[in-house]
DNA sequence: GTCATAAAATGAGTGCGCTCAGTTTTAAAA
DNA sequence: TTTTAAAACTGAGCGCACTCATTTTATGAC
């Protein structure tokens, strides 16, 4: 994650040539001394400790001290591997929801028609989120809005992920003649994207009923795709 | 506010009934004491406050004291006219956003082509937030995701204020034979609304350049209203 | 006016996220 | 091994949003 070897071209080139370096370290294959280790481990145990307790007792209930306490770790030191306690739940479950948004993307075949695919897919993700309802809430408002610019590359990654992975689904129905070909498929992915989310937001943020939810978002979603129909 | 008479019906039904309360209180029209009075000026105090030291260091760095202090009153009683500081935050910008757009639906007339309209009026609504980015910022957040569930009604009044202001709209451009009329307006409304609400979450909350942001909204808007066009 | 009661205001206190000056641990140099 | 330097860790302490037992103020009854 650090990006140890920043490069690694042979052209050793205008940065600052550090001669001898390259004499040190030429065949050590895995270092990892103690300090590495031990980082890694704690940040998993991090992780395990907080997603246990956010799970149990949820975001707002749960204190950073009683996370360190968890992981056995002093209550400084958490804030060396999450900048705040939001950017450790999106640390927390980042994983987990790209591993769901890739194999939603490898499981649902891309012959399908788009709009049987879409749903599938938001479906899924709406399964997700509703498992537990309550992070899901404090999820979406991390994941939707972040003040910090620090944070914003990972987590709008997942928006980003989403999106793009949609957009050569969009292709392959313009290559099979179901979609109009006049159409970037990047900008179809994000505005189906754009309308799924929305929606989400309103769900997770109102308490509105699901059923409601799941009409209001079919609805809008149909409308699109058709409106994107080849005629 | 406080629905001070909760069932004026002649058939004083079921209701604890206080007979002689009818007597008491027949023809005041506007008693005002000074209770209703203090009241009504010091949350006028607080709001005018609030907002010039929102508007001056930022939401972040205003701390409520600061607030209370500025508007004469306790640090306690802050909290009995607005739940918590994000709550103020609404209470100052939501008047005044309303009011942005009503005067936009008043000022752009509803003859013009549908995409003409909403990139109008988006636009109108992007200048007002450009205005102060960072007020911005903190306002969206709290639009967009509120976990108080006591929150939710006056918040979401202004997504929906503007697509349901959108939904007649579409309804004009359909009688004139500009869009599809097997489209439900509202739906409609509504999904506009969501790629524009979209994209100026991103915009605000990733600190993306305001062209890219432009450009995008453009080409989504544009491509929706083209799905939407009758042929 | 006095009294009784309810409404409103108050600010010291509480809890929690986060910081930072000081300490400990690891790794490399001598 | 000892020395040195840097990286990692720590927890007492700070600032701030919010609470609540107590006090102040307004209102109607007499």
């Amino acid at each position: 994650m650090k990006a140890s070897a920043v490069a690694r071209r042979t052209s050793n080139g205008t940065a600052g040539a550090k001669a001898p370096a390259a004499r040190r370290a030429p065949a050590k294959p895995a270092p990892e001394g103690r300090r590495e280790r031990n980082k890694r481990e704690k940040l998993q145990r991090i992780v395990a400790a907080a997603r246990a307790l956010f799970r149990a007792q949820g975001f707002d209930k749960t204190t950073t001290q009683e996370i360190a306490e968890a992981a056995g770790i002093g209550s400084g030191t958490l804030f060396l591997y999450a900048k705040s306690k939001e950017d450790l739940l999106v640390l927390v479950f980042r994983d987990e929801m790209s591993e769901l948004i890739e194999r939603a993307f490898e499981e649902i075949p891309d012959t399908l028609p788009l709009l049987e695919q879409t749903t599938m897919l938001f479906d899924r993700f709406i399964a997700y989120h509703r498992r537990d309802f309550a992070i899901a809430q404090s999820l979406l408002r991390e994941l939707s809005f972040l003040s910090n610019p620090a944070r914003r590359d990972p987590v709008n990654a997942i928006p980003n992920l989403i999106a793009n992975n949609l957009a050569p689904r969009v292709a392959a129905a313009q290559a099979r003649g179901e979609i109009r070909r006049d159409l970037d498929p990047s900008t179809a992915g994000h505005c189906l994207f754009s309308v799924y989310y929305q929606q989400l937001l309103i769900w997770a943020g109102s308490y509105a009923s699901y059923a409601q939810f799941k009409r209001n978002l079919g609805k809008l979603l149909e409308f699109v795709v058709e409106g994107m129909r080849a005629r």
